[in-house]
DNA sequence: ATGAAAGCGCTAACAG
DNA sequence: CTGTTAGCGCTTTCAT
């Protein structure tokens, strides 16, 4: 690993020479920017960045901490980040926190020595947010993404979680289901929360009065999709439908329901928000409310470098991502209405 | 942002002083160690390391080069990575090819002028490999990752490929199925080209003859899987079954039979390497060889780490990873021996 | 036990 | 046009 003072001394020129070559920061001689590529490529000289960043306090790089990469959504978030910060010659270096508030703490800390740019988050459940606060004290701009941080207000960028989760659920109910059980995230999480007001909305506009007994709080994890479909499956009275907060646990759901035999959706009716692993299309009759996971990650490093390089400024904004609603495979209910009612078919 | 030298200024003392207290490099007195611990809260104080690493040249930074994070078998393998990366200290920065040569080069040389102490690599498939090498003159440690890049001779972690290929197709020949098509990766891969020899051996084995016409050569990606199925599921003589190897061209198949109204494994059976999207639970009747994706991630990057420490030198070695199979619901062929031929049943 | 100062690789002023 | 040099933030000798 050769340094620019050795190719100077190489080239017989000095080093601001190289440098100059090299960047075409100022004219040089053709003879001796050709002395100097000559000696480039004799030493194999390769510029390295780090030098300047200590003094230019600028590093290109930006954080991307996730949960769970595992989680089929998270994969599409990552990729639209790092094709935008690519582009923009920004490195993007993704951790995932596991859903653990101290591994949050360390990552930002290692982001931090490291001296990143910005941060995009999506962030623990913890209610401690000292780490990031101190770390926005510092400089460090922050873009949520696919959660608020509670307590923080910087930029976000996130479904419109209140609006899908009401049509997803609107769309059983139009289905003429009025028994909807639904298994939320960790209710503690902004996007849970909405969720679940998105379902209460829904059920509201109906005048189908909310069942308590219907609510069942899951934690985004497909352990608890399996395990709260299992109890759903054996309840005395079991619900006609199930709107399912996110697509892991919905695929708990489904396997509960496989194990014990019970057909979907000719006995129990589901819907979800996407993220449903593997391909919807081998789900073809859950109804799911596609995120675009790629354009939520693209929009937010895109704010995140605006942010960063002083070419957006003002007070925080916070982008709400419209999801679509995929409607399952035609329903037994509904199949029986439009019999009855052809013109509905073009719903 | 405050510097140590504000911080050695607020609280009276040297700047040695500081990193000394800070690091426990020397004693430092009771007295001044207060001062300075007061000091760096009061300026919120916040070490960064990318100046010393200008000097220690080394940046305890890992690149970690995949194909598609999209594709489902490659979270597994950052996390495993990740894991291990961050117990040692290390920062892992994860990129995606997109299977593109030039991408993988640009980030090679993002991850060279950064300096990365070594790079964890599922090559594109070109055979352009210069930037590697030029990489690994420069002093950047590679390991290779579920695929050897052709013409380096670095470490790597892969999957028995061609055991795993083999033992999956013999499971198929161990039902009574002969007439067995595959469905391979890009024949320049590796890990494609010893699944395909895998598939031989295990026809040789039997006695069957190879049949050119039923051997197709997919991409490893969804849409070749869709179109080759769909091809597949129309031959005037269809094969009993197919050997798809890898799992997101198994979903394109098994979408191609679906919408063809074809039955698997009733009018084909279907054996795959894992990574199949979503969970395998799903595919109750798909066999599958099963990769343990995080152990590969993890096993790497120790073997990495170890390398960027001098912990293990030598020449390189190649680590074969055992995969396991999943053997598929009871199929009808088998179903029907074991009807006749009941102690079979262990198997 | 503390302070002063030399670098690390590179860029950016500033002189010539 | 080209060379010199002062830093960037931090660790690490080396004196004191």
């Amino acid at each position: 690993m050769s340094t620019i003072v050795e190719v100077a001394k190489r080239a017989g020129v000095s080093v601001g020479t190289v440098s100059n070559a090299l960047r075409g920061t100022a004219r040089v001689s053709q003879e001796l920017r050709e002395r100097v590529a000559a000696a480039i490529r004799d030493l194999e000289y390769y510029p390295g960045r780090i030098s300047d960043e200590v003094k230019i306090k600028q590093t290109c790089m930006l954080g991307l901490i996730l949960p769970d990469i595992t989680n089929p959504f998270f994969p599409e978030i990552m990729r639209g980040a790092e094709d935008r910060a690519f582009e923009r010659g920004y490195l993007l270096v993704t951790a995932n926190t596991d859903e653990q508030l101290d591994r949050e703490q360390q990552i930002v800390s290692a982001l931090r020595s490291r001296r990143v740019d910005g941060i995009l988050l999506a962030g623990a459940s913890g209610k401690n947010t000292h780490h990031i606060r101190a770390a926005i004290q510092a400089g460090i701009v922050f873009v949520c993404l696919d959660r608020m941080t509670a307590g923080i207000k910087t930029d976000g960028v996130l479904l419109d979680n209140v609006h899908g989760g009401q049509s997803c659920v609107r769309h059983l109910i139009g289905q003429d289901y009025r028994e909807i059980a639904i298994i939320t995230g960790p209710l503690q999480l902004q996007s849970a929360k909405e969720r679940y007001q998105g379902y209460q909305a829904a059920l509201r506009e109906a005048g189908i009065k909310l069942a308590p007994a219907l609510v069942f709080e899951g934690d985004y994890r497909k352990e608890s999709g399996h395990l709260l479909g299992r109890k759903l499956a054996r309840m005395r009275r079991r619900p006609e439908a199930v709107f399912v907060c996110n697509g892991v646990m919905a695929l708990g759901v489904l396997q509960a329901f496989e194990e014990l035999g019970l057909r979907s959706p000719e006995e129990i009716a589901v819907a979800t928000v996407d993220d449903l692993p593997g391909d919807s299309l081998l789900h073809p009759k859950v109804t799911t409310l596609v995120q675009p996971s790629y354009e939520i990650g693209s929009r937010a490093a895109a704010l995140l470098m605006d942010r960063v390089e002083g070419k957006l400024t003002g007070a925080p904004q916070v982008i709400r991502i419209a999801s679509t609603l995929r409607a399952g495979e035609l329903e037994p209910k509904h199949a029986a209405i439009l019999a009855s009612n052809p013109s509905k078919a073009r719903n």
